[in-house]
DNA sequence: ATGCCTGCAAAATATTTGCATGTAA
DNA sequence: TTACATGCAAATATTTTGCAGGCAT
């Protein structure tokens, strides 16, 4: 699977119709919040989020965005598969714009989620899941912390 | 690495004085609140707690002890090495008194944590880590729910 | 016009902390 | 006795929700 909002920018050049299309596909109206969070999470790349960086981040770039929506519209981007949560610190939740299947470090030090660069990871002897259960996403998180 | 409080129980017949030593050992006092806690966790088998569900827990065994030293207590046992903190879901905190090396299923319906019972698990093509880090964990979370 | 969105403040939840009292050594 | 532990309540942090007003269709 490939992440819906991949390469906005180069693909068109604009992306503002680009980000209202994938909100409308997505059952979502694209309203300025919206389309400004889109912007600031797909405009460039993927990343990591939490909801208060997104929040910091808005008010810096000028947009005017309440903390609650910022949490609201990750929820909403999330259950429309186009965030993937990430659970690694129990204090804090991270969202993902890189949906596809992939792993993570955590860096303790910084509380930071960064994407396991390579492809390669392979688990081996995973077991069944438990009678009537099915899986429905392993998650590796690596924790490192700088050598000290 | 085995478990400190592994068999407590089957070695000596009385596990008291064992917990007690086990407590002194990571530098903590063996007091009435901390010795019913570990007896708790450590009195059958391995097991994943909240510090909700142990303060409950210890409401209805009629051992009073507040919350706050609950949360205490968990974290003082987890810095001791006594227990692994299990990051599975944002909203809680699991601690794990199976310190060894292993994996777990969390089970969504029900926010529970399972130990993975085989050891065979292997993680191939696991990248280096970042540059002048160290990794400290490599944590595996297989998600699963009911078949529905 | 209608119904979905937003902002604000308040609620809900999880966890930590300050401080007076209690207890182990 | 002395330092550490506990209980309680209050503080902190994160996330969700209710409601009145706003905006997209």
């Amino acid at each position: 699977m490939t992440a819906l909002f991949s390469n906005q920018r180069s693909s068109h050049g604009s992306r503002g119709p680009c980000l209202t299309a994938v909100l409308r596909m997505a059952g979502l109206r694209p309203t300025r919040q919206r389309l400004a969070l889109a912007d600031m999470l797909y405009g460039g790349g993927h990343r990591h989020v939490s909801a208060e960086a997104l929040h910091a981040e808005a008010s810096t770039d000028g947009v005017t965005v309440s903390l609650a929506t910022v949490y609201n519209t990750l929820r909403q981007f999330k259950d429309a598969g186009l965030l993937r949560e990430v659970t690694v610190d129990a204090a804090r939740t991270y969202f993902d714009t890189n949906t596809s299947d992939h792993h993570h470090f955590f860096i303790e030090d910084e509380d930071r989620v960064v994407d396991i660069p390579t492809n390669d990871i392979v688990i081996e002897g995973l077991p069944e899941a438990p009678k009537g259960m099915k899986i429905t996403h392993v998650d590796v998180v690596v924790r490192v912390k700088s050598l000290s």
